[in-house]
DNA sequence: CTTGACCCTGCCGCAGGCGTCAGGGTCGGA
DNA sequence: TCCGACCCTGACGCCTGCGGCAGGGTCAAG
């Protein structure tokens, strides 16, 4: 049996922290969350082939979009594909439908709060305050 | 020159937390705060009288409404009044306002990401989605 | 050999408003 | 005298996504 192995684009954190927009930093966290799996160099190092680049885009754009590393978990085995336009992965769309509701929740909380403040402001002064811009 | 004394109910800290429905952890805070000072009892204890629950009340309000504990510190000389009825105070509204942008502005960033979120859903499921209830 | 650009691990900091021990006094009542 | 209810002062925990620093390797170029 021989293994083929196509020439693939390795890296470094930092480059691909500057290819996905990110800092090594971030990187390293996505990975301890269990997000970004990583080999080794001899001396160390860690090493990316360029699938990283898309996986990291993904972590990105599902934190963007208000999950967080925990909800991004569960996408993991699909990490390395499109996320942004995958079929329902039951799983995946069940968290995001729970982290939908619960932004809608904090939302409405901390708007309901904005209000009582809008709402004092307006009696202490007599109406004269114009709505916030 | 007589200083006449009036006879006030004096109370521990216990005591003010449940007059207020808060807990003496929360009282021990507000203080280390700088927003509300305590007698000492010969033996350490912190002693308030019944005006602490005006000013405890007001801290509440304040609070709920959304402002933080640092906020609060500027409607200090005002706390053992009707703060929620009282005439605008300058460096209050000033600070209220400031608070109400920060959380109009909070809160619509959060939007601005749930929606986001929304929207990916609805690529992902054809629209098969029922707005979050 | 040295410099400089990277990389590593580990750990504190942050924002907020307390919750929750830990470890130890103070009192009144049975 | 001992219990139980309260009180005290620290000080860490929480929750999230990293930023940033300390202290220290690696390696290629000059």
């Amino acid at each position: 049996m021989t293994v083929v192995r196509l020439e693939v684009r390795e890296m470094r954190i930092g480059e691909l922290a500057r290819a996905t927009g990110t800092t090594p930093r971030a990187l390293r966290h996505y990975e301890q969350a269990g997000l970004l799996p990583s080999e080794r160099a001899p001396n160390g190092y860690r090493v990316y082939d360029e699938r990283a680049v898309v996986r990291v885009r993904n972590i990105r754009f599902l934190l963007d979009v208000g999950l967080t590393l925990e909800d991004v978990r569960v996408f993991v085995p699909c990490l390395d594909g499109d996320v942004a336009a995958a079929p329902p992965s039951g799983k995946g769309l069940e968290v995001a439908l729970e982290r939908l509701a619960v932004l809608d929740e904090r939302i409405a909380a901390q708007t309901a709060v904005r209000d009582r403040l809008a709402e004092a402001l307006r009696r202490v002064t007599g109406g004269r305050v114009r709505p916030a811009a």
